[in-house]
DNA sequence: TTGACGCGTAGGAATTCTCCTACCTATCGT
DNA sequence: ACGATAGGTAGGAGAATTCCTACGCGTCAA
């Protein structure tokens, strides 16, 4: 129905605002599970949940070291999103009506 | 928490396919809501529930005409997911490991 | 004015989400 | 081996999502 093919699963993990932080927070390198959970007000079962959309999503990877579980930021499934997205900026920057949009617009 | 500011109903309202495709259909020009709905396989008071939450995200705009009610896209508000999306793209190039990447990274 | 049409709202059922409190497993230090 | 630590799973409550049917309201055409 769609052009582009796109994982659901992916804009679904986006919609929760704390999973949307946990990506952020891995920006910064691979982090223990218990260590991300002190960034948050919740239980860490709740984030453990989360952990495992994020996962099932391919957003993140464990690695298991010690007893710690380092989780690490996969960040290619986004791509699928800019991708997704793509189409939509010339609309917002319709705005401006320069010119460079309308010749981006006949190049695809 | 989190350094952009993020609009949890933008990526909320993506989160749905059906919304998903919505704007994708929108990306041709206005279209009456019966019009839409002929694009879905599902009855037309759930659709106007989805274009609802559209509008509450501001991402369409309606326009009554006559009996008709033509919704527009309003891409505006997906620029604040590519915002946030930002950070994260060296993170999918990385798998290149060419130099732009880094001087990217550098240059922020 | 009357009937058909376009489309939203009301209300409800089924499902999913998001949080919680237990609880279990595995690992580390002593 | 034993207690403490890290962190997942189980099960459940409450809220939100997503669909439905029924219905109401405005508009158009005759």
């Amino acid at each position: 129905m769609s052009g582009v093919p796109v994982n659901d699963d992916v804009f679904a993990a986006l919609a929760n605002p704390a999973r949307r932080e946990v990506l952020r927070l891995l920006l910064e390198g691979p982090m223990a599970a218990g260590e991300l959970a002190e960034h948050f007000d919740m239980r860490r079962p709740s984030l453990s949940e989360h952990l495992r959309v994020l996962r099932e999503a391919g957003l993140v990877t464990e690695q298991r070291a010690g007893r710690n579980r380092l989780y690490s930021l996969e960040a290619a499934p986004l791509e699928e999103v800019t991708t997704w997205l793509h189409p939509f900026e010339r609309f917002w920057r319709t705005k401006l009506t320069n010119l460079r949009d309308l010749l981006d617009e006949e190049d695809l």
